[in-house]
Formats: structure tokens, sequence, C-alpha cells
DNA sequence: TACTCCAATGTAAGCCTTTACATTTTCAAA
DNA sequence: TTTGAAAATGTAAAGGCTTACATTGGAGTA
């Protein structure tokens, strides 16, 4: 129903301007293969009626879209924001256009996306993180879709990735605190059954207990789903365990504010009475009160290195590679040694 | 160059079904016109060479994409992410995809946008504020493709809007810190050259100064660019002014959260040295210390309510109406009276 | 002037799917 | 068993664009 009323064609422009549609199909594609008078007539046609070009078909007889998709976890936060933004600025650079999808965190929804953004005849995809079912890499192969993962680095996984080693950075961040003297330590983690930096920070605590000869049976972890208030509510069940942890790490900024503003109402001192980390470095972090101790991932170069690479690949063909970046540690003030008094 | 290698058609489908391109194509499309056996037949065809419909070529012969496209000025932060998440959740309940372009408040780019979501073949558009070039609404008229303007409210806008009124919702915030007491008043603005909300929330804010019998001359206007940088920068100009304001009203959370980071840089006290206020309600309003005294915008609210407008225009012809939602204040903790002491 | 060559333009096939219409199959009723 | 209607399936055109190949016309050369 509601037929949209037909648009303008190709054809109805070469009509008007008098020349024929190869004519005015090079007009758009090839300008200078066009002599200026001509030139002039198809635009004037083309602006008179309000013509614009049929993506799908252009796609169709072109066999190219010029488009790359990316699938992130969610726009509700600037977590993936930032880092998107410069995939698409570079992307643009080089000629191509970024077509987005979210999947909130559920993996199939994130298959559905992955489908719909190959249908649309993305040349490319940008993917987070490498945990997914392998009918999905082996449908991307059938399709020839070529797929870049980011915000991981696995040297060990079967694809290409540009990103930054979660498990090393968290790792870092844990030997700090417990090199303060921290003993008693909890974790507050996003959900880690189909996300891999969430896993992999897991990982990365546990490695500097082993490392300092901590047991495992001193760190509290406790997952939670994404969230301020998941946050909030984490931190106060945490607080509540005896003994009480002195310092919680929190597998991101937004967990971590969350866990900053309970604290705050619940008259604990950061980092005095317990330490807070996060994990992004998002504007958030600075803007919380105390400026929040995170480790920085860098985001822009990573969208810029994966929006180059994937344009590389699309026009000439130069295979993707992986690349780590390095994701450091920020000092600001929610972190510091236990206080002596307990 | 690099073309892609060709990917599974309908008709490698049907061939390997051993069934007619329509029958798969009735099989995907129209699932009970169809026998189970030949469904079943199709089916493990389809996973077998991992084929997957082109969506160009389908548009093309459906004449229809259900697909409607969302253009926002940027993803960097929240603002419209909520909105958007909403809206594209609504979306969904009614069969339709969402496709979204940012223009970093860029008029060239939101035009440049508007026809790439056109080319791809949105049914419908949602578009942030009225102001934009009579040619667009042209094109788009030309295109026959329906546009939603929203986050603005405008009762004599030629366009169907779903949103607040940026006047009315401003003047009540000024009013209020007027009627504290407060006479000498800044506005940080988002700049308001091709942003009708920004502008609105100047008019607002005159509007309540003319109410009260103040002279325009009381107000320190002072536009900057959007970011938190941006909003600090501002409000350390502004405050170097004499005489100091006792108000500092910002066009966004965002500017607003940038000006309360510098006041504690400064050591000026908020609200005792000098109230700030924001506008939109973000998260970050209520993570900012101390929490932020701004205008709840009912963002998701929004994203619904046009998702529903639009999605019943594409399916059943029902014409977009106007509606305006309320903007409310909330009152936290950096607005207050001006301190006696100057 | 006659001829070659190249730039500009035109012609028409092909890209992949939907769908109106045509054909075949199925099955119940006679 | 025959018949007819309904259900399932097939055939082929259409949709808008690009592009290989064909054609045209004019500048430059001998």
């Amino acid at each position: 129903m509601t037929p949209r009323r037909s648009s303008p064609t190709l054809h109805d422009v070469a009509a008007l301007a008098g020349v024929s549609t190869a004519t005015v199909s090079r007009c758009l594609n090839f300008p200078d293969q066009v002599t200026a008078g001509t030139k002039h007539k198809v635009t004037e046609a083309i602006r008179a009626i309000g013509y614009a070009p049929n993506f799908g078909a252009k796609a169709m007889a072109a066999r190219r879209t010029n488009t790359i998709g990316a699938i992130i976890p969610t726009m509700e936060n600037a977590i993936f924001a930032r880092g998107l933004q410069a995939f698409q600025e570079e992307l643009r650079n080089h000629g191509f256009t970024m077509l987005v999808a979210s999947t909130s965190y559920r993996a199939d929804i994130e298959e559905e996306q992955i489908r719909a953004l190959v249908a649309r005849g993305a040349d490319a995809l940008l993917l987070i993180g490498h945990e997914r079912s392998a009918a999905i890499y082996e449908f991307l192969a059938a399709q020839g879709v070529p797929a870049l993962v980011t915000w991981a680095y696995d040297r060990k996984a079967q694809h290409p990735s540009v990103g930054f080693d979660n498990i090393a950075a968290m790792q870092d961040l844990a030997a700090k605190a417990i090199a303060m003297g921290h003993r008693r330590l909890a974790l507050i983690s996003a959900e880690t059954a189909h996300n891999d930096r969430a896993h992999g920070r897991h990982v990365g605590v546990r490695a500097a207990m082993a490392q300092a000869g901590l047991s495992p049976d001193d760190l509290m972890f406790h997952e939670t789903t994404y969230g301020i208030e998941s946050g909030a509510a984490a931190f106060e069940a945490v607080m509540q365990l005896t003994p009480r942890p002195t310092v919680v790490f929190c597998g991101n900024d937004v967990l971590a504010v969350g866990a900053l503003r309970r604290a705050r109402q619940l008259g604990i001192d950061v980092p005095r009475d317990v330490s807070i980390t996060g994990f992004d470095d998002m504007e958030l972090a600075q803007i919380a009160y105390p400026p929040l101790t995170t480790v920085h991932v860098p985001h822009r170069d990573m969208g810029r290195r994966a929006a180059l690479a994937l344009a590389q690949m699309v026009k000439d063909g130069v295979p993707l590679a992986t690349v780590e970046l390095p994701a450091t540690l920020v000092m600001r003030e929610t972190l510091a040694g236990p206080s002596r008094s307990e």
C-alpha cells in the first residue's frame, strides 16, 4: 500500500536534457568525460526535476556500494561513539559511507544486523570483539564480505583485528593497585558471556593476583548489566560483603561512575575508604567527582586505523592485518593506597 | 577494481533446491504459500550456499524498503542517542529498520546525508529541528519522501513535528532564576546560526527577562561550539566580565558540565558563588557534581512517538500530525539564590 | 581534399528480485 | 473415474542504473 509517488529517474533526466542515459550517468560519475555544455544541460535537468539516483539500482549495476558497515553493541552511551566518529571521518576521506547498526549486546540481534548490512551491500564490516558463532564467519566468507574486528586484540584469533589487549591492560591496572597495598579486591564486571572484552578484563585482574601470589578467593567478582544504575547497585552489594574490599575495579567507566555516585550517597569517601577504577577513559571519567582513575583506550586512533585498513582492503585489495594499539593507565584521583585504619 | 567475489543469488538457490526463483522468493516473503517440503528444500539450499537477499534488487522490485532514516547532528554524545534508541525500538515493532546518519551540525553535510538516505530508499525521514533550506524541503517533496521534525516544536512551522517548545522551557527556567533574585545573567549557548533549538533557548531567556522588566543588557550572551571544553572556556570568559553574572545558563548539559568543571578548578563554588544550569537532562546531569539543575527533555517519549507516527504514515497513510511534549524543570543543586555577599 | 584518430555520445545487455499472470498439481466431490 | 476449484509452482517482465561496445563528428595530417 501507499506506493510512493514514483520519483524521477535517470531516464527522465536524460529525456529532459536531450541526451542518453549513459551520458547522464557519466555526467554524475565521470564528469570529465563529458563536454561542459552537456554537463550544464544535465545538471540543470537534474535540478529541475529533483532527481536523486536510486542507490539500489546503482549498487546492483555497479556491483559495489562504497559502503562499510559498523555493528556496535550500543549507541546509548559514548563508549563506541567516539571511535565510530573517527572511523566515519576517515572512511569519508576515502570516499566510503558508513552504515551503523547496534545490537544491545545481544548475539541474535548482532547476527540479524550483520545479515541486514550484508544485504544492503556493505563492501566490508567492522565488528566489535572476536566472539561470535562460527556460522556467522562462514556466512561472511560465503558472501565474500571482509570483516575487521576492533576493540579487542588477540594475536591468536583467526580474524584480523585492530585493538588493544584487554587482559594486559587490566592486569597492569590491578598490578598497580596491588603494589599500592590492596589485598581485598572486587571487580564489578559487565556480563562476560558473549563479551570477550569484559571477559578479558576479568582474566587480567586474576592474572595480576596470581602474579602477586594472592589467592583467587581474595577477588569478589560481581557481574551486572550495563548502566550507571547497575554500577551503583553492584557497588552497594559489594560493599556489604565482609571483609570489605579496599579497591573496586569496574569493567568500564559507566559502571565506575555509578559506583562513585553510590559511594557518595552512602557517605563512603573515595579514595580514602575505598578506591574505584574504571576502564575506557570516556569523557565521563574526567567529569566524575573525584576524577576517575581508569585505562585510556585509544578510541579515535582505533577508529581511524580500522577505517584506513578497511578502505585499503576494499579499494586496493590490501589484506587486513592485525594491529595492536596501546591502552594506558590514567592515574587520576580515585585510586590510592588502602587506608591504614582498617 | 577488486570486484567482490560474486555472492549467491536467488537464482543459485532456486537451482540448488530444484524450484523456480519465484518459489524461493515466496518462501522468504510469504512462507505459508508454500509446501512444507518445498520450504525445507529451499531453506536447506539457502543455508548451504550462504545466501543473503540483495537489498537493492529487492527494494527496486518491491518499490518499498521498510526503512526509515534518521539524521542527527552528532553521535558523539548521548543527547540524541537515547531518543534514537527509543525511535529504533518502536520502529522495529512495526517492522521497519532505522538508518542513521550524522551531520556534525553542518547544514551542507545534512543535505548530503538527506540525499544519501533518500537514495538508499528511505520511506520516510526523521530530522532534528525545523531550520533548513527550502530547496531541501522541495527535494523531499519531489521525491515523495515524508519527513518528521523532532527535538523542536513550532505550531507555526509548515512541517509536522514531535517535540517540545524550546522557548517556553528556557523561559520557565530563566523566570525561576529571576524569581530567586538573580539580576545579572549569562547564557552560554551553542551556535545559533542553523540551530533553532539553540536559538529558541536564547529567545526564551530574553523573554523571561523582558517579562520581569530587566534590560536586555543584563544578559551576557556567549556563543560557543559544542563540547565540554568549550563550556569550560566559555564559563571562564564569562566569569571574567564585570560585573560578574550570578547565574550562568547553559544551552545544554554538556556545556554546563564543562562550566561546572572549570568552576571547580577555579575555586568558584556552585551554587554559592554562581548558579549554573543545563538543558536536556542527560545522564551526565546526575553524575555531575553537584548534580545539575536542568530542563528535562522527554527523549524516549519523543523518539517513540516519532517512530509511531512515521510507521503509521508509511504503512497506512495516516498523515503526520504535530505533537507537543512537555519539557520540565528539574531542580537539583546548581541553582540557588544569589549570595548576599556581593 | 581525403583520411585517420580520438573524444563525445549513444545503444543495449545485465545486475537481482518481486509479482502479475499462466500453468500444473492436488484433492474433494460427484 | 471424472471434474472442477483451489493450491502450488512456474514464466517472464519490470524496476533504475552502469558499462562494454558501437557510432558519430570534428580536429589534425598528408
